[in-house]
DNA sequence: CTGAAAGCGCTTACAG
DNA sequence: CTGAAAGCGCTTACAG
């Protein structure tokens, strides 16, 4: 019931060469062989083997994705396009969900054997510099995504969050604000710094004083916590404003503003960074920077297969500018 | 660079098939011969042609995964667990995300040709009569986790909403509430509908009145809907407590008494369903059902191992527990 | 326990 | 535009 290429050439009355080349799209098939071999395949279901042909021709079709997290609606939303752009192009996709933590030079992860996958995404990663340099002795080529350092050798796509940071900022000093507190991200993440160093420039270039507490994860939790101990240290009086460095430290704030009977945007105006698929679910609503997830997933995919069809000799950087979304979760001050 | 088998046998001394037999742990290798051909292995970075293997042998290692929706802590923490299986017993995962509404004939996934896959992991599907007898015809062994329908010819691991349901009221009741609201799933699925007639029974057994409205969807936006309007419409009062269909109802339904100034669990109880990642962030934190997300994707994971490998003929489908985290949105009602 | 031989199903120069 | 031939790198009975 599982037919070759031999049967099919046979029914079609071809050799298996033409097949092989109506199979692989090429051009130099006279049309009336085309349509002979293609009613061929139809009628027995042909399929072919996706390993004989990676055998033969030393191409896998599989793109490997390389990703610690898939909690986050905005790698969920980057991983859609991804599939899509891949599937279209008649890859498909591997997973490998790993523990970043856990990567060593003795367990490095199972997809990154040469002959697994044509190419690999790694997406979010952070320690990125352990694989850099494993890859690149394997040759495999490769595309990092949403990545925190800066390798002018390795291709890459990543979000300006120094922008992001500028743009937040900006929307709060135009409502009027003039005390806003940041709540940055984790240092570790140059994505934190890069929010934070937008923040200080609006700020300064406004003639405003900047004030940042530093928040030690992207949690709910995180955010509640500073809030709850700013309001009981008294801390928190003369600020209009806080613009965190996630939606998730904002989620946490607004929820410790909600305990405490303090108004979200009426006594205060909240302002996170994500868009996250929570973002638009509590009331208010956050208003947040959104970040282009899906133009980041098939960009980022399109470079690889570039990269693997030798159609790409200079590796470059792509960045991509955040958009803001305003709900109701910011306002002008109170005089 | 890149060494094949035949070099590996020459640098050990060996046949090649002696090498194919350490690669595939065979018993039958003098023990000398094993080290022999590790050692070359070793010297020469060796690595088996996944290509060829499946070529030669018919299999892929590959274990195709069709999910619809990553944003769920709960498919994600089952996706996690699925993928150590896996890894652990030397098989990969490929990803395909589906939106099921765009799955017809004419659009068949990807990974459902024979010869890409061993075997098929399908996760929470909705509408899986689609795809089961297609399926069967082509002879792919899958198995079903967390299925709405119930079918017996089917190898499948689901959760047993029924006592899920169960369990949330008897524990409403234990804390002395009797005037329970259950605010029911959609009734496309399984889940709700168990869920509720879990309820019903609790409530029955205890000489309880049942209340239950529907809500549309699994959303926060939709529990805060519902709350808002029973508020308005006066509806609320004599309800002590709640029983919300998931975690997201739950969430909308809290954060609707936030607004309100409606105290949980001071003034009323509120527990929802799932255990996602979000229902310990928020305060109060949200008493729950935790379904067993981990268990079940390993569970699944090596069931479908058992069918490829054919040491498993009769087909059932496995039903687990949930277990009841209790935490502070739950408390005995006001005198 | 070991190995010679056949075969898995394609692709890729190459010659025509 | 077409096809004969070689080769991709393994696994699997089978015989010893």
């Amino acid at each position: 019931m599982k037919y070759n290429i031999y049967d099919v050439a046979k029914k079609a009355g071809v050799s298996i060469v033409t097949v092989s080349k109506v199979i692989n799209n090429s051009q130099t098939v006279r049309e009336g062989n085309r349509q002979k071999v293609l009613q061929a395949m139809k009628e027995l279901n042909y399929n072919p083997s996706a390993a004989a042909r990676s055998l033969a021709s030393g191409r896998t079709g599989v793109i490997g994705l390389l990703i610690d997290n898939l909690t986050d609606s905005f790698l969920s939303s980057a991983l859609g396009a991804i599939n899509e752009y891949l599937e279209d192009n008649g890859y498909f996709l591997a997973l490998s969900l790993i523990n970043e933590s856990k990567i060593n030079n003795d367990n490095i992860p199972f997809l990154f054997q040469q002959d697994r996958v044509d190419g690999l995404l790694i997406v979010s990663p952070v320690c990125e510099d352990t694989y850099i340099l494993d890859l690149k002795g394997k040759k495999i080529p490769f595309v990092l995504m949403d990545n925190q350092k800066f390798h002018p050798s390795v291709p890459s796509v990543i979000v300006n969050n120094y922008k992001g940071g500028y743009d937040a900022t900006r929307h709060l000093l135009e409502l009027g604000h003039k005390k806003i507190l940041h709540i940055s991200g984790p240092g570790l993440y140059m994505s934190s710094n890069d929010r934070e160093a937008g923040y200080r420039a609006a700020m300064t270039e406004a003639g405003c004083a900047p004030y940042v507490i530093n928040s030690s994860s992207f949690s709910i939790e995180s955010g509640y916590k500073i809030v709850k101990q700013l309001i009981s240290e008294n801390k928190l009086s003369g600020f209009t404003s806080i613009f965190a460095a996630d939606d998730y430290i904002a989620l946490g704030v607004i929820d410790a503003f909600k305990n405490s009977s303090i108004k979200v945007p009426g006594d205060i105006s909240v302002i996170g960074y994500d868009d996250q698929e929570l973002a638009s679910s509590f009331h208010p609503g956050l208003t947040t920077i959104r970040q282009p997830a899906d133009e980041m997933g098939r960009i980022g995919a399109e470079m690889l297969l570039k990269i693997i069809k030798g159609e790409v000799k200079r590796y470059n950087t792509i960045k991509l500018d955040p958009d803001i979304v305003i709900r109701e979760s910011t306002a002008a001050p109170k005089q």
